[in-house]
DNA sequence: ACATTATTGTGAATTTTGGAACAAAAAAGT
DNA sequence: ACTTTTTTGTTCCAAAATTCACAATAATGT
C-alpha cells in the first residue's frame, strides 16, 4: 500500500512544487503536476488520497496546504541529522551536496579508518571510526549513508546497526543483511549505467 | 517483457557470480544465486529464461557460461566509452571510481563550462563544453553521465543530445525532456535518502 | 540398467502496480 | 437559484511483475 514508490513519487511532488511556488503558482491540479514529474494524474490523485491528502474539486490542490503535508509525511518538521560512513571520493562529494541542506537533511558528521581523512570536508567534521559509536548514542542519530569499499561494507554496516543506526543508503556494491528493524536502500550505480547502455543500444537496433 | 527490472538484475547476478568465481565456485544453482542478490529463486531462472540463457536439470548453471552470457547480453565485448559532464563535487567522485573500469566502462572524457575545472581529475581529462559535440562525434561515443547543476541540466542534454549521445544517467534532481531515441536514468538521492528517512521510521513505529 | 534425486524451465495463478472512467462536489457563470 | 464547467476521489479494469507448482530431464547412486 504505502509502497517505496510512492513515498519515492511524494518527495518528487515536493520537489516539483517548490518549483510551481517559487513561479508564483498558488494552486495546481493534478494534470499539471502530473505532468512535471512525469507520471499520469491519476497517479497523483491516488498518490495524495493514499497518504490522507485531499484537494478541492474544482481548483486542485493548494500548494503551500500540499507541501505542509508532504513535509509531514516526509518528516521535515524537524532536520534529520545523518551521519556518512566512508569519507572517500564518494563520502566527500555528499559531504559537500547542498542538496540535502536544501531539504532539512543535515550531514552531521563523517567517520573515516583512515587517520588522513579526519579533517573537515566543507562544513562536515570527520572523525575515527571508533568514535563512531558514541557519537551516534549521544546524538541519537537514526540514519546514515555508508561509502565504504565493498569489503568494509558489512563490517562497517553492523557497527553502524550496533550503535542504533535504524535506516542506511548504501553506496556499496553487495547486497548487506540488516535486523529487519533497519531499513536498507542501495544505489548501484554499474547497473544502472549498465541499464543506460543495454537499452540505448536496444533502441537503436529497434529502430535499424 | 526485457524491461528496466530484470536488466538491472543481470547486472547484480553478474556482479555476484564473479565474487562465487573467485571462491571457486564452478557451478551455481538457481537458489544459491537468489539468495545473494535477494530475490526468489524462480525470479532468477525466470530472468535468464527471459534472455535465452539455459542451465542444467541438475547441477545448475555453470557459472563461466552464465558470465559469458552476461556479458554479451550487456554489452561487455567492447569497452564502452562514456563522457561525464560536470566536473564538480559527483562528477568528480565518478570519474575516480574504479568499479566503471572493472566493468569495461571507460570514463573517456569529461567536460565543464568552467576553464578552472578543465585539468586532469584522475585518469581523465577535462575539456571546455564547446568540445563536447566535435569530441562526441569523432569518437562516435554514445553514452554519457550528466552531473551539472539543476538548472544547466536540460540545456547542457539538449548539447549532448544533439552531439549524438544515446543514453545518459543523470544525476540532477530535475525531469528531463529527450527524443524517445535517447534513453535516460535519473539518479535521485534526495528522494531516496527520504525514502530510507520515512521507511526507518514507519518501522520504529510499528514496533511500539 | 534402473531407480532416485536434484534442479531447471515454464505455464498458470497471484499479487502488485498503474490507468481509465465516471459520479460527486465545488466553483463559476448567468 | 440553477446550469455549466472543472476537477477531484474512487471504483473498476488492464497490464506488468512475481511467485507457485510441477512436469521434464539430467546427473547420481545402486
Ligand atoms: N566513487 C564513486 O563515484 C562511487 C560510485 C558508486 C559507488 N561507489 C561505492 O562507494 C564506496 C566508496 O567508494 P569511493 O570511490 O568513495 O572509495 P574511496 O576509496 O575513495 O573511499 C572509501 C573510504 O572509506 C574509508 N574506509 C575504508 N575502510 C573503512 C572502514 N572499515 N571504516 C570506515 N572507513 C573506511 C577509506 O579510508 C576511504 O576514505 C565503494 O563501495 C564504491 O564501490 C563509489
Ligand atoms: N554532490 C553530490 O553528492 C550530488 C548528489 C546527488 C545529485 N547531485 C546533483 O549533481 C549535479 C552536480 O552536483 P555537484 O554537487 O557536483 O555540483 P558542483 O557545483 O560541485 O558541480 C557542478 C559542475 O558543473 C559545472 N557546470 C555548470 N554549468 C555547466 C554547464 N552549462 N555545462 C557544463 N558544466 C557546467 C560547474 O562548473 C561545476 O564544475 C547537481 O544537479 C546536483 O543536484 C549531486
Amino acid at each position: 500500500m504505502k509502497n517505496r514508490k510512492s513515498v519515492i513519487r511524494l518527495s518528487r511532488y515536493k520537489n516539483e512544487l517548490h518549483r510551481f511556488k517559487t513561479q508564483g503558482a498558488v494552486r495546481i491540479v493534478s494534470n499539471d503536476l502530473a505532468y512535471a514529474v512525469g507520471v499520469t494524474a491519476s497517479q497523483v490523485r491516488k498518490d495524495f488520497s493514499l497518504f490522507g491528502i485531499s484537494g478541492n474539486r474544482r481548483g486542485g490542490y493548494k500548494i503551500d496546504e500540499l507541501i505542509a503535508w508532504l513535509n509531514k509525511i516526509l518528516r521535515k518538521d524537524e532536520v534529520q541529522k545523518v551521519i556518512i560512513v566512508g569519507a572517500g571520493n564518494i563520502g566527500s562529494a555528499l559531504m559537500q551536496y547542498s542538496g540535502f541542506a536544501k531539504e532539512g537533511i543535515q550531514i552531521i558528521a563523517g567517520f573515516d579508518i583512515d587517520p588522513l581523512k579526519c579533517r573537515r570536508v566543507g562544513a562536515v567534521s570527520i572523525y575515527p571510526l571508533e568514535k563512531l559509536n558514541a557519537f551516534v548514542r549521544d546524538n541519537g542519530i537514526g540514519i546514515g549513508i555508508l561509502a565504504v569499499p565493498e569489503n568494509a561494507a558489512q563490517p562497517v554496516l553492523d557497527i553502524m546497526v550496533g550503535a542504533g543506526i535504524k535506516g542506511v543508503l548504501n553506496f556499496a556494491p553487495i547486497r548487506l543483511r540488516a535486523p529487519e528493524e533497519c531499513v536498507i536502500n542501495s544505489v548501484n550505480l554499474v547497473p544502472e549505467l549498465e541499464n543506460v547502455i543495454y537499452f540505448s543500444n536496444a533502441v537503436r537496433e529497434k529502430s535499424e
